[in-house]
DNA sequence: ATAGACGTGACATCTGGGTGTCAGGTCAAG
DNA sequence: CTTGACCTGACACCCAGATGTCACGTCTAT
């Protein structure tokens, strides 16, 4: 019972290469296994397959990840959310971060663009004139 | 004349040896050097050493920052601009999206979390439930 | 019984963006 | 004239997250 690498492949939508790849790195294993050593999965891991890969599309690297999955063997829903919440809000953070300071900086380039005359006026084809430098300001993390 | 690669490092904010390894792969290089081949970087170059730093800390990837620089060979800002323009857009609409899909997979998240009883209510620790599978069935990209 | 699709592990390779470490050359100060 | 900080290139190595390629085993249909 169960479903072959490449069933589950097919139907998580992940290349059964790579779902090999998160057993070997014991991130997502097959504990059953035919006879002859075909991995078997169970809808259970299906599922954790399943959210592999949207939690990969989000942008949490597969140490994240497997830190979820740890949290979610330890309890169910009530004891994961709250660190799931926790990982989720940091990374909105980031990206809240992140939009800002491109907001910024394409602020800038607005400026440069639309007002003062026509850009910085420097009309030096071939030199690299520092008004990208300038124009790049914007206080950056990181 | 010129700073050596210590100087221009402390200047723009990145180690030595980054500068050097930018040199290497072409991406700003010290077309001077002195008679015993130490790297000399006007300032000019230091402007594009600073622009590659800040840009990279708004995400770019240095084959962007190289196109970008390219845009900047070939004419000044008020050519720039557009190129650059249009890199920052893609880049604000990644995040954009990507900001949106968190923020939908958050809610989600705090539905099971504050709303509905406690959980999805399977109450099995160790076994993955599937509800992270079922919270996470936000629609994402790539 | 044989072709072809699929499975296995093992090992190498790739990308991007560097860093570690050598072995040796240069330069300013004391 | 030596010490120590800096410079040079070359080569290896690191990380994450896979992917390529072998060589060989298995399963299903014809």
């Amino acid at each position: 019972m169960g479903l072959t690498v490449k069933e589950v492949a097919d139907s998580v939508g992940l290349p059964s290469r790579t779902i090999r790849y998160y057993d070997r790195i014991g991130l997502v294993s097959a504990d059953e296994r035919t006879a002859a050593g075909y991995r078997l999965y169970s809808p259970q891991e299906e599922g954790k397959l399943r959210f592999v890969r949207r939690a990969k599309a989000l942008g949490f690297s597969l140490e994240d990840i497997r830190g979820l999955m740890e949290a979610a063997e330890r309890g169910c829903c009530d004891e994961v959310v709250p660190e799931v919440e926790r990982l989720l809000q940091k990374k909105v953070e980031e990206l809240d971060t992140k939009i800002a300071e491109l907001s910024a900086f394409r602020e800038r380039l607005l400026g440069y663009a639309a007002g003062k005359g026509s850009g910085c006026g420097c009309r030096q084809p071939g030199a690299f004139c520092g008004c990208l430098d300038d124009v790049s300001q914007t206080t950056v993390t990181a």
